[in-house]
DNA sequence: AGCATCACTTAGGAGGCGGTTC
DNA sequence: GAACCGCCTCCTAAGTGATGCT
């Protein structure tokens, strides 16, 4: 009965914290009474029907916009422009014409050297074309779009000289079209809309081996679009001349629109901007579920080393890959159908990306990640591995090829079943979250030397950031010139070297004089002291600059700041450190931020 | 149960812009 | 005042995970 009693008081502390931590929100603060009101119900339901009732999902009770805005029709070529095929003049028409100006841009580009690219492009595009075209047009190599190519580089390089006039009433355009179209008003708070133009056409650049790459996606017209808006609000418009596809009123989801896109049939959204409250509130919810995590981290790392001897071969995949998600930050690895390129997770992981090495390199147990991840981005990390995580390794693979799937027993649902049972709210990608926050926390507080310059700071948070990309394989190409660039900074910071010698001598020769000397000569002597120490600064700066741009080189940041780390440890950092906001988050993301930077002191911990 | 569908988050690249440097 | 360069914004593809449907 003693259990019972346990299981009771524990049940009511877990309900004082939630009232707690709900009652923190950021996002309550400005909340009318009778909203607490019903999060309250909700969050106490008297039963499971009740729980459903109130907890229904709704998202929104009033939602006003204008729909989105539509790409600009097609403007046909000028005609002295020309296609060639198989070196004749060949007049085309419209459609053809403007599904061949889509490749012809992209002349340059390594997607058209590749066969799948090709040969997508070309059927999609004898598909617009007239019978007549369609029945010529039947050999990609002897089309030549070289002019058309020109004439678009030559109308790019127009726009880049656009004059000042020009540009300026461009930019007060594009600002109308933002005004009436990039806002909506939602619950009595005008909001930003993240992306309310609807693509235009062009030519599907699937990432990676994508099999569809080259396929034409077709202009998107107002019958393919679905608003969704309130019933008692302002209907948008359709452009003149055409009708919605349809104009619901569905309060449980977040989108204003939507469409299906051709190429892969997936819908498309017009979604609100990462700095509406919906976002960020979601956003703030992410960060506690993560939290949640931490504190029950030791438990469930326990619970899946256990689980590593389990006599069940299921419970013993479930463990190590979940072993794998929590120390190496994987993705959960949901199926994939082979209309998309080939990239894996944790749980799809085949036989051939991993490699077991009984000892590498002085180390025991080390096993060889090498696969294709999200983004057809490679991972390639050599992990020494506890040797119980190694002995099933050898199990899992035994008699399959190299096709087979690792976890031949796992799948995404089953795993996140489990963690749900580990813990409310926990799916495989809050350990991507949680291993982000603290480790960036950790960082930190190892990195920062609280005595040291502002820039000093920055480089040990961009040092921090940059463990955490690692962590998470969020990679770049090289930019374009960096190693030129490296090499001038190299030069610029010998010349400083050299200007310092030079100072340094002056300076002594100043010294000497001003010590006979009159106040003329002492001043000069301070001058120059003043000037050597700017010049240290610079170097300094310089040398600065240098380090956190080479370590940076194939490291992209962005992602792991905007999506994984909990912005408060960043506040709070700053706050502590003295270092402006400003110097960590731009404009957008202290926009997206700004419920973290209202509510971190300086000794918030994750 | 097993899938398809839906909604939403996470992702890197392109291209423009604005600051810096010569 | 032009060239250069890095960063920022926009774009949209590619994931995750819940839900719906048969």
């Amino acid at each position: 009965m003693f259990f019972f009693e346990v299981i009771l008081v524990l049940w009511i502390m877990f309900k004082v914290v939630s009232v707690i931590v709900w009652n923190n929100s950021p996002f309550l603060r400005k909340v009318s009474l009778s909203s607490v009101f019903t999060r309250h119900k909700r969050r106490f339901p008297r039963s499971k029907w009740e729980e459903e009732k109130t907890d229904d999902g709704t998202k929104w009770t009033f939602l006003e916009h204008k729909g989105p805005v539509f790409a600009p029709p097609y403007e046909p070529l000028p005609s002295n422009v020309k296609f060639y095929y198989d070196g004749k003049e060949l007049k085309l028409s419209e459609d053809a014409e403007e599904v061949a100006g889509f490749y012809a841009r992209m002349l340059e580009h390594d997607y058209t050297t590749k066969s799948v690219f090709n040969t997508n492009f070309l059927t999609d595009w004898r598909k617009v074309m007239t019978p007549e075209e369609a029945k010529l047009i039947k050999d990609l190599s002897k089309c030549n779009f070289k002019e058309m190519h020109a004439y678009f580089q030559s109308v790019s390089e127009k726009n880049r000289n656009r004059s000042k006039e020009e540009k300026a009433a461009l930019k007060a355009k594009n600002e109308e079209i933002q005004k009436e179209y990039g806002f909506c008003t939602i619950d009595g708070h005008k909001e930003k809309i993240g992306n309310f133009r609807i693509e235009p056409p062009g030519l599907f650049r699937g990432r990676g081996e994508h099999p569809k790459m080259g396929k034409l996606k077709r202009r998107v017209m107002p019958e393919d679009v679905l608003i969704n808006c309130s019933k008692d609000s302002k209907i948008p418009k359709p452009p003149s001349g055409h009708k919605w596809r349809e104009v619901r009123h569905d309060n449980t989801v977040t989108w204003l629109a939507s469409w299906t896109e051709n190429v892969q049939q997936q819908a498309k959204y017009v979604m609100l901007n990462p700095s509406s409250k919906l976002k960020g509130e979601k956003d703030w919810q992410k960060y506690e579920t993560a939290r949640k995590l931490h504190k029950c981290i030791d438990k469930i790392r326990e619970n899946y080393r256990a689980d590593w001897k389990a006599k069940e071969m299921q419970v013993r995949q479930r463990a190590v890959a979940l072993y794998f998600i929590d120390r190496l930050a994987l993705r959960a690895g949901n199926e994939k159908d082979d209309e998309q390129a080939d990239t894996v997770g944790c749980c799809s992981l085949r036989v051939e990306h991993i490699q077991l090495h009984k000892e590498k390199d002085g180390k025991e147990y080390v096993v060889v990640f090498d696969f294709l991840g999200k983004d057809s981005i490679r991972y390639y990390n050599e992990v020494p591995v506890e040797k119980r995580v190694f002995k099933n390794l050898e199990i899992f693979i035994e008699n399959k090829k190299d096709s087979d799937d690792l976890f031949d027993r796992l799948n995404t649902q089953t795993l996140n079943e489990h963690l749900k049972d580990l813990m409310p709210g926990l799916t495989a990608k809050v350990f991507r979250t949680y291993n982000a926050s603290i480790t960036l926390q950790k960082q930190l507080d190892e990195l920062t030397d609280g005595d040291a310059s502002v820039p000093e700071k920055i480089l040990a948070y961009n040092r921090a950031n940059r463990a955490v990309a690692i962590l998470c394989n969020h990679q770049r190409a090289v930019p374009k010139g960096h190693s030129k660039s490296m090499e001038a900074l190299k030069e610029k910071i010998q010349a400083k070297r050299d200007q310092i010698d030079e100072a340094e001598e002056d300076l002594q020769q100043a010294s000497k004089a001003a010590k006979r000397g009159s106040v003329k000569e002492k001043l000069a002597c301070d001058k120059k002291k003043k000037a050597l120490e700017r010049l240290k600064d610079q170097l300094k700066k310089l040398e600065l600059q240098e380090t956190d741009r080479d370590e940076n080189k194939t490291i992209a940041l962005g992602t792991s700041k905007l999506n994984y780390l909990d912005p408060r440890i960043s506040v709070a950092w700053c706050k502590k450190h003295g270092v402006p906001i400003e110097k960590i988050y731009n404009k957008t993301q202290r926009d997206k931020f700004r419920w973290a930077i209202d509510m971190a002191g300086p000794d918030y911990v994750f």
